[in-house]
DNA sequence: CATGATTTGAGGCACGTACCTCAAATACTG
DNA sequence: CAGTATTTGAGGTACGTGCCTCAAATCATG
């Protein structure tokens, strides 16, 4: 049987009264005593029943996701991820809420973390690029007591509780690795292409991406990121011209969006087989390319994970409880057709 | 504010008790009061609290993780994730405990089984090999109510609840994409290196990796399998007999343990560089050799993933609750150099 | 030592559920 | 319709903790 508080009381010759105060530090012990309890605490190896504490406390968590407006694939995946979350988590007294954000508006992030319902929201998780007006915001938030963390996106900056999300240099690395390997080590081109959307991960990615072609693939020349500025169109029109001017390309490295265009634009210059097509983050028209081969391999993060650990880590900094490191890593996952998850996602 | 039990028992104009009849499926309620009460739990949306209730309850998990007593690094590892599990569940009514099975004796394994407390065990989550007489073990466990996992090796046809670990056919798919691709789609010979112990396991991987280079890359042969028997030793004598006499071999594939014995073979005759060596699972080993480079990709389940999935599973079904099956889904991970989890393991 | 301030103990109510008992109401049986 | 079986309601206790009140004990201060 776990010790309860009673048994500290008795162990430590103190009343229930006594231990209470010790253990939620509300005034009025003395040293002597305090130091008894805890003794007693040490040594009956004590630990609180959360879920008993919760109750009696009445304890409800309230957590807010703040993403994005945008319709990005990427977005709406994550979005689809807390809504699952929210349902599974019915019967462990937390309830989320989702709040969008319009683009290309810093202060509306601001707004946006300013307006969630003061007293009433337990913690925050954050998609949004860093400014200082968003650092601002978040910190805030921390000054009222109310922990943050950063989703996908990190604000290192602003003082953050933690980040949930992957390093995506390392992201980009991986991809590099990937298509180093997978041409062969080369010589050939690589068509980069980006959105400027969420600018910091594009960025990271390829930058991650530079830095291996340069260590291990001299052979292999990634070319300057063309712009897709989100729109599927542009991929496609962009993309034809690159290939007309670029007959040596071997390889695609997509850093966000686009999956679709690119396939078409791919298919339609019989080109399907012959280019190695490696990209970020497991969508339904990633997923789609990977099952028809245009698409060599994708690197993701698992969007039911990450909004998982987001909300444990955002409890857990709530309750002050310590963080299971190892649970909280979100790994850079490696997808090919062979190793596809299930389509029951988000997982 | 969620509805409560009360809730529901003013809504459905019944009393308390019988809404806990209803709840608890305990006998003597007419059908029509019955379709009330129910009725009323739709319409207001109640969950129970879970919390609440297992506080009431006093219910406690025991769980048994039942694995091999081999020295094997994965059981290893797997042993260290139920470790930390277990002190990361203090907080949560549950207890692990761990037993070992004598290698190589499936009466061993049904003895352990049989021999876990009665009564007292929620669940079991077990890895070994699916004979006759583990096969009865399980159905025995299940029919006295005890809900059985497997964990990392399946136990198909045993009546098992569920199988928690990876398909190791796509997994041995997955190292003969990689190494196709790395190899250029060949001309090549690819040595596989295999223990005989987990037998299940290793046929798997071989199965798919054989399949996909049958598929995708013709041009590229995998010899047949070494045996290791689990020594190492054995690896080096076995891998330089092998190398000495077959010097297409561009390729090696490491269907279980081994990489240390493996690497010093490779360094021993210059050839780290010039080979691409895939194998199965991180352990302290793979992780090293990763870092040094005399080792291309692992494919590897994450075995703290592993672990937490089985103890929700086993609690989930011990209180017929629904399973998440996306955050249940265990992934086929590749890892490389550049996507390695940081060290703080297990995760 | 008197006074007031601080510390302590005892006890109770609450959280949402489980599970028990007992009496009352209702349904079924012949 | 009487008698019996079943169903229902009311109420209590418990789980482990939080939080509140009030009186008693202890302490510090001048």
């Amino acid at each position: 049987m776990r010790p309860t508080v009673n048994d500290i009381a008795r162990a430590a010759g103190v009343s229930l009264a006594t231990v209470d105060r010790v253990l939620n530090d509300r005034p009025g012990v003395r040293p002597a005593k305090m130091q008894a309890v805890q003794e007693a605490i040490a040594r009956l190896g004590y630990v609180r029943d959360v879920a008993a504490a919760n109750l009696a406390r009445g304890r409800t968590y309230r957590l807010a996701f703040v993403l994005p407006g945008s319709e990005g694939q990427f977005v709406r995946t994550l979005a689809e991820a807390v809504d699952h979350a929210e349902r599974q988590l019915a019967n462990a007294r937390t309830t989320l809420l989702v709040r969008r954000y319009p683009p290309d508006d810093p202060h509306a992030i601001a707004a946006v973390l300013a307006g969630l319902p003061r007293e009433d929201v337990t913690g925050v998780a954050l998609m949004a690029p860093e400014t200082p007006v968003v650092r601002d915001a978040v910190r805030a938030l921390r000054a009222r007591g109310v922990p943050v963390v950063a989703l996908a996106s990190d604000l290192p900056h602003s003082g953050r509780d933690r980040f949930v999300g992957i390093d995506n240099v390392a992201a980009g690395r991986t991809a590099g690795v990937l298509m180093g390997r997978f041409l062969g080590g080369g010589p050939g081109q690589v068509l980069v292409i980006g959105e400027s959307m969420l600018l910091r991960e594009s960025l990271e990615r390829r930058l991650g991406f530079d830095l291996v072609l340069q260590e291990k693939f001299p052979g292999i020349v990634a070319l300057p990121t063309l712009e897709s500025h989100g729109r599927g169109a542009e991929v496609g029109a962009v993309l034809r011209a690159a290939l007309a001017h670029a007959p040596q390309v071997r390889g695609v490295y997509l850093l966000g969006a686009g999956h679709r265009a690119l396939s078409e634009a791919l298919a339609e210059r019989g080109l399907a087989g012959g280019i190695t097509v490696i990209g970020h983050e497991l969508t339904p028209q990633s997923r789609a390319a990977l099952e028809a081969g245009t698409m060599d391999a994708v690197i993701m993060q698992n969007v039911g994970h990450v909004v998982r650990s987001a909300l444990r880590v955002l409890r857990a900094i709530a309750d002050r409880e310590p963080i299971d490191e190892g649970q909280e890593q979100i790994r850079i996952e490696i997808v090919m057709r062979e190793n596809l998850p299930p389509r029951a996602q988000p997982g």
